[in-house]
DNA sequence: CGTTTATTTGACGCGGTTCAATCAGTGTGG
DNA sequence: CCACACTGATTGAACCGCGTCAAATAAACG
């Protein structure tokens, strides 16, 4: 339980964490809140959000299982952070983390992995944010998703997935409206690239043809 | 020399580091290429790139002194590396710093610190790429080079600095077209939020009055 | 079922791109 | 020292992809 920690750390973790559940939509972590606690994501997708005082948003990353969510060695959450879907959690107080980074060399060379790889995710999406027309966009989320969905997939197989992010959300992490983010859509499922059961259960008998939509 | 480690850092990894200069418009590292050494910026702003098939290009990042440049265990860079501006290096075998973080806990932390921090400024830009607006892209980059150019002015005080990159590489950068880049310039100039002379040497009255418009 | 909320669809306008021309700055050779 | 070319930046005009506003469906929920 508590995945993705090697038997020595999960020892030395276990007597301090406790497992969480909570539903789609609710707050983890406010914007700009202390740190008080990190958690590993066990079950569920987690976005983490930026947002203007106007009110415009930006969904800047998708957090699954394994990832740990919190940032290290900060006062302050930079991101808020909410359940997208049903979400199970791991729960570490924050001093009790910090203090087996501190100990454990190889614990923070694991989560320095994990920043690592975070850090060629924000960048990726960068540039789709940047540089990609709407339907590329929405092609390259189809693609992020049904890669997290069931890995370690053969490369031009059919694939089929739940979206764990609603049109609103999905609009926010690329950077469009919902009407666009509907409208592509329904424009790469007229092209025969997906097809739709219900509004967020997806089709995709190529992969490579949808990939190649992403640009 | 080789500033931003501690000075017993410094003795141990000083045997193995040369320095270097590189001229602005040249590339120090391509995408998808080996990481063979990794070098800290001792002065001048190193562009992080990466590219579609097509062409498209996209910023995906600025390094300034003391960063360290090069992806950390990883077989390939993620992203190409330009010398944006004439840039001093000090360059660093691979084997040479892998080693000195594997039996140097402090220098593995002080690396993550680093790449947290990048992380966060990469999320930032996400909201800018995504959500803002092309004037509010440009105030927000100018307010990016201003804050590092002379770190730790005074809030609303006025401010004067040199552009490091091109309108090309401004633009790729923001996600805009040069022409854009160039409108929105030209905008700020006309509303006395900036002033100009020649096309790289920026006046900024009050600074406040800029980030105002950074949204 | 009726109500509420999420999604799709339609019509229209605008911000930013595209294409094209002009202008400014910087060398270069006559 | 000045034409000339060359590269980078600005300016202009026309277009279009995406946003905006509004309405119609469809799905979720009591």
């Amino acid at each position: 339980m508590c995945g993705a920690l090697t038997p020595e750390e999960l020892t030395r973790l276990a007597a301090h964490t406790r497992k969480s559940h909570v539903d789609a939509g609710n707050e983890l972590a406010g914007e700009a809140t202390p740190v008080d606690s990190y958690a590993n994501v066990m079950k569920g997708v987690v976005k983490l959000t930026k947002g203007l005082d106007d009110g415009r948003q930006q969904v800047v990353g998708l957090q699954f299982a394994p990832d740990l969510l919190g940032r290290l060695f900060a006062r302050e959450h930079p991101t808020s952070a909410e359940a997208a879907t049903d979400v199970e959690l791991c729960v570490v107080p924050r001093p009790a983390l910090e203090q087996l980074i501190a100990t454990t060399p190889a614990m923070e060379h694991r989560l320095m992995q994990q920043a690592l790889r975070e850090l060629d995710d924000a960048r990726d999406w960068m540039v789709t944010l940047g540089r990609k027309t709407a339907t590329e966009k929405i092609a390259t989320f189809l693609v992020l998703i049904a890669d997290h969905s069931q890995p370690g997939h053969a490369s031009g197989a059919a694939r089929s997935f739940e979206l764990p992010l609603s049109r609103s959300d999905i609009a926010d992490f690329l950077g469009l409206t919902i009407e666009t983010v509907s409208r592509q859509i329904t424009r790469l499922r007229g092209l025969g690239v997906i097809h739709l059961s219900g509004t967020r259960q997806v089709d995709v008998p190529d992969m490579d043809r949808l990939r190649a939509m992403a640009g």
